[in-house]
DNA sequence: CGCACAATTGCAAGCGCTTACATTTAGGGG
DNA sequence: CCCCTAAATGTAAGCGCTTGCAATTGTGCG
């Protein structure tokens, strides 16, 4: 693909002028070695500055109504000389709250699940939460380390997406107890909270909308995951009940790519497929299906029609705009981290299942 | 650009049936208030199930060397029994070191970072760390609070994209005494270690390549950061000192999306601008103007050429290939751990800056 | 078989906070 | 001006681990 490379002129004199593990290494053990390294001062410090118990800057930091007017300037000058930051691991220590959220993916790249961890981040650290990242792998090759190491943090809550596991996995996250929040899909067998929406209903959805829209041959590229799976599950299924033949369909590894769109298209139509629409369970891919038939100089939607899936930031700004279902992953976020909360006061959210569905976005390539 | 809406079956039923606020609260406060809730077993069961000391259970977790081969046997059973996950929050309070090591970023959405945090992670991950990712906001407004919430979990590093700050900032960083890396850039005045390259030497590189290629009337779609602001920058340096005019430009309020890139070439050309080139400061926005030039019915590049940056994984596979600089940020984030990872263990890399280049990828576009 | 030394293990003192409970101080009414 | 109650603050016991140091056990060798 790539016609020709560049070296740029500062690029020849540094680019990997140093290997992965060609460094140089200085030992200095004075640096970070043992406690001597920090200090950074303490509550008792603090305390010791404004003539309070260190109960009265705790108190004051975790529930300043308590503290009087004057103590409260006084710890306040306090603080801001010392330069005190409170040390939070001591804190979820004593109090056994972590003010932490884990939250875990398949990845990062190029993930449709992204908008949700912003949201859901950003609405957690207004509240005084901070998330961890877990990252599960994109076949979920890292699942049980992951697992390990985020209830070894103590999390005051998790947010899983598609961790099906087994029922030792269950077992453990539930012996956490601890609020989880599975997100993105609708399990048939919950952990406890559920934010999503069904997958299967999509697929559906959009069967239906391609037999509406006349199309009679549709090619189907999937990802492989549970989630897109179910997808092409109940597209299949919308066509069968109307008589139809099950449609072709090629299946790629996670993560989707562009290129696989294309890849997926080209292979198909070069061993004769001749589709009238082209259903891809990811936007990504909707991108490179529609550069593969702008490269045959044929025309979308009439000579092939693309329906994506995610509504990504970039599928209204395609040429020609591109027909997908919009899922609000923002909202996701919200609401999970929404429910997280209730739970952190006490409270029972009612429903702990929350539907938040998807549109199907007419645009104009298909 | 929505032509049209069709809201699907199952979402009338579901979408937004709860508000976000609209939700039933049962109260009961049995669920995770006070010490009471979590009874997750400590080192001293397990301790006391094996027999042993709590400290040579911590010994078997951190330093399996140094425990005999039939206690460990005995460990390892008792671990079992139990389920027993280490607290990792009393692990690093007593040891002052948290395996913790934050990053921050602008955000997550559309990130040019979202390959560099990710294999940032892995990296870590296996050498025992985590992540905590803090979201700075697209414009940094959030910095303040998110560096104290970070320090505060007392991380064992730090890593840093495009955060400036002023020096008191700088001070509260630096009075962490931990190690910081800032990565994708090469700040005149680095904290500590850097991982980066120089965004003026690649819009210089872009406009010499320009150049070279003959264009004369080149467009410039830029992001209101100050790393896109220097690629831009470079870029009209080498055009000026060329005898070439300043080139004529639009900056765009970050995040950078498609649209912008649409809008922004629109608009120019609706108000007459006849570029022969677009260079964009990301991708994103090329496919944005790749779309706009489309839509007109304009050829790439033979009627307008266009340049990305980042060259994200759908570069490649557009049509046409978009040519745009590639920037290794899976590499940036190996490196920056295994620094960091370096530093943990008391040496001191050398060097401390690591500039990692780039490279124009040619490709159809231009 | 006894001793020096190394390999294991145990003891116990924290790490820096939170919070139940006790104590002190402030405020109000009679 | 005193007593009672509420508000504010202090006391101190942990939270669950790590680790310096001491004690114990094991090993090799004279």
């Amino acid at each position: 693909m790539r016609a020709s490379t560049e070296w740029v002129a500062i690029a020849y004199e540094s680019y990997d002028l140093w290997g992965e593990s060609g460094v140089n290494l200085t030992d200095s053990s004075d640096y970070l070695r043992g406690r001597a390294a920090r200090t950074a001062p303490t509550l008792a410090e603090v305390a010791a500055i404004a003539g309070v118990s260190t109960a009265t800057i705790s108190r004051f930091l975790n529930s300043p109504a308590v503290v009087s007017g004057k103590t409260a300037e006084r710890v306040r000058l306090a603080i801001q000389q010392t330069g005190y930051v409170p040390n939070l691991l001591a804190g979820a220590l004593a109090s056994n709250r972590s003010r932490l959220i884990a939250a875990m993916v398949p990845s990062l790249t190029q993930s449709i699940f992204s908008s949700t961890i912003q949201s859901m981040t950003d609405a957690l650290f207004e509240a005084g939460y901070n998330v961890l990242l877990g990252l599960a792998g994109d076949h979920d090759e890292h699942v049980p380390a992951v697992i390990d190491s985020i209830l070894g943090r103590r999390p005051d809550g998790l947010i899983l997406t598609g961790v099906i596991g087994g029922p030792e996995l269950r077992a453990r996250l539930l012996s956490a107890n601890i609020p989880i929040i599975q997100i993105w899909d609708l399990p048939a067998d919950p952990l406890d909270m559920v934010v999503g929406f069904s997958h299967e209903a999509v697929g559906r959805a959009v069967g239906q909308y391609v037999l509406k829209k006349g199309y009679k041959s549709p090619f189907l590229i999937s990802a492989g995951g549970v989630r897109a799976l179910s997808r092409r599950f109940g597209f299949s299924r919308a066509l069968l009940e109307q008589g139809f033949a099950e449609p072709p369909y090629v299946v790629f590894d996670p993560p989707t790519t562009t290129r696989q769109g294309r890849q997926g298209l080209a292979d198909y139509m070069d061993s004769g497929g001749k589709p009238d629409v082209v259903v891809c369970t990811s936007d990504w891919s909707a991108q490179g299906v529609m550069a593969e038939i702008q490269s045959r100089g044929l025309k979308i939607p009439d000579d092939i029609a693309v329906i994506g899936f995610g509504d990504l930031a970039f599928a209204a700004d395609l040429e020609p705009a591109l027909t997908t279902v919009l899922i609000d992953g923002s909202q996701i976020g919200r609401q999970a981290a929404r429910l997280l909360l209730q739970r952190a006061k006490g409270l029972h959210p009612d429903p702990a299942i929350i539907e938040v569905g998807f549109q199907i976005i007419e645009r104009a390539s298909a």
